[in-house]
DNA sequence: GCCAACGTTGGC
DNA sequence: GCCAACGTTGGC
């Protein structure tokens, strides 16, 4: 199994709108890396932690789910008025892919970026470094459970 | 709103 | 295949 961190900017969508959905097909992956790893490595059941980025103070991990589909193709690229249509994408050969997601858990409270990135634990992760622009990236499973236990001590 | 980082595009 | 221009991401 395998652990996930998904970013999304709470503007376009929060915890707050997957509480209400349940489950939702995490869509608009426009990047090939990103949509490797959906394809090759993402499987039903592997952990995901939902990270609210370009939120402020809010910046920061706020929950987790899990993968309830593996990937398939994302039908936003063949829809105009979507936000991300890929004229150029082949519907015989789909050039991105989606899966879907459950809200396993709302957080108490957001762990904070600032709070990540002052722990040790965190350092060799993909999301406290510079430049990093993958709106999903790969975490270990001690990181994983080591946020979850961070977020419910309450304190860090 | 600024700007650094970085992926993508397209001319050659 | 190189690389400059451009667009996007995301922290601050």
């Amino acid at each position: 199994m395998n652990h996930w961190i998904f970013k999304s900017e709470p503007s376009c969508y929060s915890i707050d709108d997957l509480q209400r959905d349940g489950i939702e097909m995490w869509d608009g992956v426009r990047n090939y890396q990103v949509r490797n790893m959906m394809r090759d490595l993402m499987r039903v059941g592997d952990r995901v932690l939902f990270y609210h980025s370009n939120a402020g103070v809010g910046t920061g991990v706020v929950g987790q789910m899990e993968i309830v589909r593996e990937a398939y193709p994302d039908p936003t690229q063949f829809d105009p008025n979507s936000e991300h249509p890929d004229p150029k994408s082949d519907p015989e050969n789909p050039r991105w892919l989606c899966v879907d997601v459950r809200l396993v858990e709302k957080f108490p409270r957001t762990l904070t970026l600032q709070q990540i990135k002052s722990d040790p634990a965190f350092a060799s992760m993909q999301l406290v470094k510079k430049g990093n622009r993958l709106s999903i990236l790969p975490i270990t499973k001690a990181q994983y459970q080591r946020m979850k236990k961070l977020v419910h001590r309450g304190r860090s």
